[in-house]
DNA sequence: TATTGTTATACTCTATAACTATA
DNA sequence: TATAGTTATAGAGTATAACAATA
């Protein structure tokens, strides 16, 4: 998923109206930002997902793992397989809830917020080189657009669409 | 691939320094782009692939396959699953090259150009409906943006990454 | 021997449903 | 009975290698 090949600048040459392909260059541009900050934190062996995942844990601790799914838009099932990796990585634990004991509480060791901060460097850099040929107020600009459509089209603030399912 | 579900600002909030997050704004814009123009293309029983080879077809007309799958970016044994069902639906025709036997030349029916036709609309309604909260001024200054980066960061006119794999 | 198109296969990602243990 | 977590499984999408026909 989640490929958007076709261009409508192209067709629109050829139907008549001059093009603008402004949602064609978001496709293009967006796929290959996702693509050069997968190859950046691959080095640091994790995958998008589980930046995302660990991102989340930090952000709320403590959380079961329906919770931390739901916020994220993932599915319970899938969640599993990505706390048991880390869980052996030892950066991420689950303690049982004495409350509940069906439900489990995710927290970040401190292995686990070294990374995180490690994340952070990396995607400082992907963001640097990504927009390197923008100045400041263009890239202020470039931002400000960005968040009026994300705005205006429902997505949700720091959770990623590829998370979706939902349900 | 193609998921990119950690965010620098989030982060870079902890880590100290104010975030700016473009780079996460732009896979989560173009992300979301993307899957919509899948759900509008979907009602014309096709996805975002085989409506970029349509396309590439109607542009090149007569190429043999290894020729679109070379210019598309993808394997030689993903566009035959393709080209199978686009021939079957009666938009695609394969006839031999008289030169060279072991080719096959595509070109479009008159069915498959008037497909194309809808794809174009449809992308036209796309693009309207995702930039439907800039007015025209701020719609050329995003385009010329995202143009910028697209070519800074070497990106092929008018082929989506998705197609990618190269090889 | 090399190339075009094709088939077979495998590996990942994703989605669904069934199972367990607790409530 | 309902819920949290887990397991098993099946379907896309994607990549590799082997094969037949032709050069």
């Amino acid at each position: 998923m989640i490929s958007d090949c076709y261009d409508p600048a192209m067709s629109e040459r050829v139907g008549g109206k001059p093009p603008s392909g402004v949602a064609f260059l978001l496709t293009q541009v967006g796929t290959h930002a996702a693509r050069r900050f997968a190859e950046r934190v691959a080095e640091l062996d994790i995958t998008p997902p589980v930046a995302g995942l660990l991102r989340s844990i930090a952000t709320g601790p403590g959380r079961s793992q329906q919770a931390v799914a739901d916020e994220l838009g993932l599915l319970p099932s899938r969640l599993v397989a990505f706390v048991d990796d880390l869980e052996r990585r030892g950066l991420v634990e689950r303690r049982r809830n004495a409350d509940d004991r069906r439900q489990y509480a995710l927290w970040l060791t401190a292995d686990g917020q070294a990374l995180l901060g490690r994340i952070g460097r990396t995607g400082r850099e992907h963001e640097l080189d990504l927009t390197r040929s923008l100045d400041d107020g263009e890239r202020a600009q470039l931002g400000a657009l960005l968040a009026r459509i994300a705005e205006d089209q429902g997505l949700t603030p720091h959770v990623h669409p590829g998370f979706s399912s939902l349900k």
